[in-house]
DNA sequence: GTGAAAGCGCTAACAC
DNA sequence: GTGTTAGCGCTTTCAC
């Protein structure tokens, strides 16, 4: 039987029990000053019918949603599906419903997507990436609803987010630690800019106390193009240039670093030890144990719902606000002292 | 400027451009028979205004909602992450918003995330997961919305999934091809009841017909839980029965395998080849190089949501339909012929 | 070609 | 305690 039947209404409820809808609403919600003997009438009746409220109906007249908008650039991206795990689960817990536009870097998808999230009439946005076109995501939700970026950066919203700078800091200050002199920064352009520039602040400051040089690189490559020749020749290269260690600006990047290195029969940690950043499943692989900088994704999550959740209350007011959240360094087997 | 000003409606767009509600709506929907003059006039109002239409109000008259309401047991499970990505891909493109339910295997959250689902008078429900209290989901949602299960299997709602049993030939054949004799099925808790039946009757079949003994081993754990020392006493003792082999009901266990083999020093492919089933993302990457079956993952998502659609559009009427897409064997560096 | 009016299912005053 | 009523923003006949 894969036949629709029609949802029962509140007015069908209160037929069936013999009330008005208002009693309905009122055993529904759950107010005081039902009588015990209607309220079980009203329950029952709802059991029967298996009547469940409509949302729809309820948060049109209430003029407000539970509808939690979020915007992603790449749900199969390790990083991004388990914050988009840590988001769900973080919204559900405050009552709110998690709807995820995932955009692939795709600017009609990101601004048709925010679009139909507005037509929802979602109760806040919460960016998980950066929007391609920052521009007109804000001339859509600014000043309508609430927008937090978690993860990535904006200013006319509030942003949560690891402490990039500190975070890179650690990353550098264990290739420092454990001997390394020439060691190089390595942006991958998946990551966010002004996540990017955070981590090259942070290493180059520790560079600079160390008296090192510093050297950055970029992956030669759009994001998401796969040239494994050219890769190799740029990484070899840049390994002809003596460096003994690379903290790369994402665990991403670091693997794919990794698997140069190994095509390139360079031996990591021996020859060449390597940091990421984000801690995704991948980095724990006992094939990859990648050092790397752990994000605390379900703390992020949670703060940036609870700030969202404090905007819509009208509890939160004033200027977005700025959280930055603690990062951990993850020592696996990917750093070891120079050779040598 | 954070502060939250009201959405305009369709009757402030009709003063603006001095015209009735209805012919603004006329204009919206895109329907003929009103005057280029007058239609221009409204758009300008509406594109001065900001206005977006309230999809709550439209789909609450219209008694339809083009919300597809998406059951998944853990986001963070590549593979689920995946299959998520393309079921949101699937459904905007077929103008339906993916809202996202992720149970992580909690029955009180499943339950209650699928009547939250009906309460938003979800379209129809998408399983990606197999429900852990399949009752409940049932008694929830059939006969009210049309049910697909994605990858996973129920007899009250139709199903797509990959072909198992074939999928479990392709790998079974692949070892006895290169010479492997004692292969043994290695059944992951994680893998729905279904298919694990599926892809063991496949895998039983190639090895009756080359007159092999087929081995069936089940981790001895519950989904998630670690214990590696228990492990590695497992597999251990599997590897002292002289199998040469081993096939993994998905990508998830046979990663662990892998693991446990590095670890017990057992050489992969020399000693032991492994194969797998899903490919997910990081089956492919140089390290793990792992010989499995191709779930194709954006077909599954598209099929699903091609049947939810036409259930929603009564076009498809009757009886659970089950789709089987063909699987692809994928062969990497984790198979090699036996040694001696 | 355009407008008036009914109503989708619900909440929230306000009567009784 | 319970019922009546007026909308929420929209679509959709049906008049004009």
């Amino acid at each position: 039987m894969t036949a629709v039947a029609k949802h029962a209404t509140i007015f069908d409820v209160a037929r069936e029990a013999g009330v008005s809808k208002s009693t309905v609403s009122n055993v529904i919600r759950g107010v005081g000053g039902v009588a015990p003997e209607t309220r079980l009438r009203v329950q029952e009746a709802i059991e029967q019918l298996g009547y469940r409220p409509n949302v729809l109906a309820r948060q049109l007249v209430q003029q407000r949603t539970t509808t939690l908008g979020v915007v992603v650039g790449d749900l199969g991206n390790p990083f991004y599906a388990e914050m988009a795990k840590q988001v769900e689960r973080a919204a559900t817990g405050r009552g709110y419903r998690a709807m995820f536009c995932n955009t692939q870097g795709d600017e009609e998808a990101e601004s048709s997507g925010l679009e139909s999230l507005m037509e929802y009439r979602a109760a806040g946005i919460l960016f998980l990436s950066h929007p391609t076109d920052l521009g007109r995501a804000r001339s859509v939700v600014e000043g309508r609803v609430p927008a937090v970026f978690l993860t990535c950066a904006a200013d006319w919203g509030d942003v949560v987010s690891g402490d990039d700078e500190a975070g890179a800091e650690l990353a550098t200050q264990h290739l420092v630690d454990i001997g390394h002199r020439r060691i190089a920064y390595f942006a991958d352009p998946i990551v966010e800019d002004a996540a990017d520039r955070d981590r090259q602040t942070g290493y180059r400051r520790v560079m600079q106390r160390a008296k090192l040089e510093a050297t950055v690189f970029h992956w030669d490559r759009r994001p998401g193009e796969l040239d494994r020749d050219a890769r190799d020749k740029q990484v070899d290269g840049i390994l002809r240039n003596r460096i003994t260690a690379v903290f790369s600006s994402n665990d991403y990047g670091a693997i794919e670093l990794l698997e140069c290195a190994d095509r390139l029969g360079v031996r990591v940690p021996e020859e060449l030890s390597i940091v990421g950043f984000d801690d995704v499943v991948m980095a724990g692989l006992a094939r990859i144990s990648l050092t790397t900088i752990r994000q605390p994704k379900p703390e992020l999550a949670n703060v940036a719902v609870e700030i969202i959740a404090a905007r819509v209350r009208g509890e939160l007011e004033g200027p977005p606000q700025r959280k930055t959240l603690d990062l951990e360094l993850v020592v696996r087997g990917s750093t070891a002292p120079p050779a040598g």
